[in-house]
DNA sequence: ATCTATATACGAAAAAAATCGTAGATAAAA
DNA sequence: TTTTATCTACGATTTTTTTCGTATATAGAT
């Protein structure tokens, strides 16, 4: 069973298992719904259908089903982000991460995070 | 008239064209089949909808018209790393940037050009 | 001049993704 | 107990994206 790439609808409701932890369709369309203009009942397939997918798990124990996400975030990440790059950067890593550190504010902590890994994989020192 | 994000088939058009340059629909299909099972006719047809979205101009004169981009590369790769970015990484540049420095083989130049980048933005900024 | 290869135009079908309405079950409130 | 609120199931519809067949025009080869 091959990783199955997420639609975007899908994403925004991996996104909130992956910070909330297993919630029901309720939690998870209410939290959708705070940005989002949309039915309940249309979570409720969407959610159903990922299941289907393998992409969820649900606990049917309680009447309000709990799902939570089969993938993990990580994994799923790094999938999309290797897609992202073939079609988006023609595959180059450091072209994409330039533009990222150019185009938006990040903490100096983050950065310096990102230095020492930089030095970690040349292999040297600071 | 708002960006306009292109579908995954458009995005790989606007890579040939952005890499190889005004192009007639046969040479860009044809590099298409290189990697990919379609027809003539379907290159055809997204390029000419590209148009209708103004994604693409085209210049008639010749029998064989030759399109070119209207956006340009790196203003698209910005908005849908912008996208992207909020979609998969709830937002944080810094963590996207580990995953795809982690992930993936960067030549040590690029990844010198990047510790340059992050000097200079931790310079501007006390 | 005729035939062949190659263009574009365009509608329409197929496929994929997202939305929603309604029915029926169950729990909680009154 | 009766009513009301909330849940799942599920089909159907809508929207978006992708694919392709057919008609027609034109250039170049024979």
């Amino acid at each position: 069973m091959a990783e199955q790439k997420p639609t975007d609808a899908e994403l925004e409701i991996l996104q909130i298992l992956w910070k909330h932890g297993p919630s029901t369709v309720r939690f998870v369309h209410d939290q959708l719904a705070k940005t989002k203009d949309t039915g309940y009942t249309t979570t409720l397939k969407n959610m159903q259908n990922m299941v289907q997918k393998k992409m969820l798990t649900r606990n049917e124990e309680a009447r309000s089903h709990i799902y939570q996400p089969e993938l993990k975030q990580q994994e799923t990440q790094g999938m999309l982000l290797n897609k992202f790059l073939d079609s988006t950067f023609g595959g180059s890593a450091g072209k994409l991460v330039m533009q990222a550190l150019g185009n938006n504010k990040t903490s100096k902590e983050e950065l310096e995070q990102i230095k020492a890994l930089i030095n970690k994989l040349e292999g040297g020192k600071p």
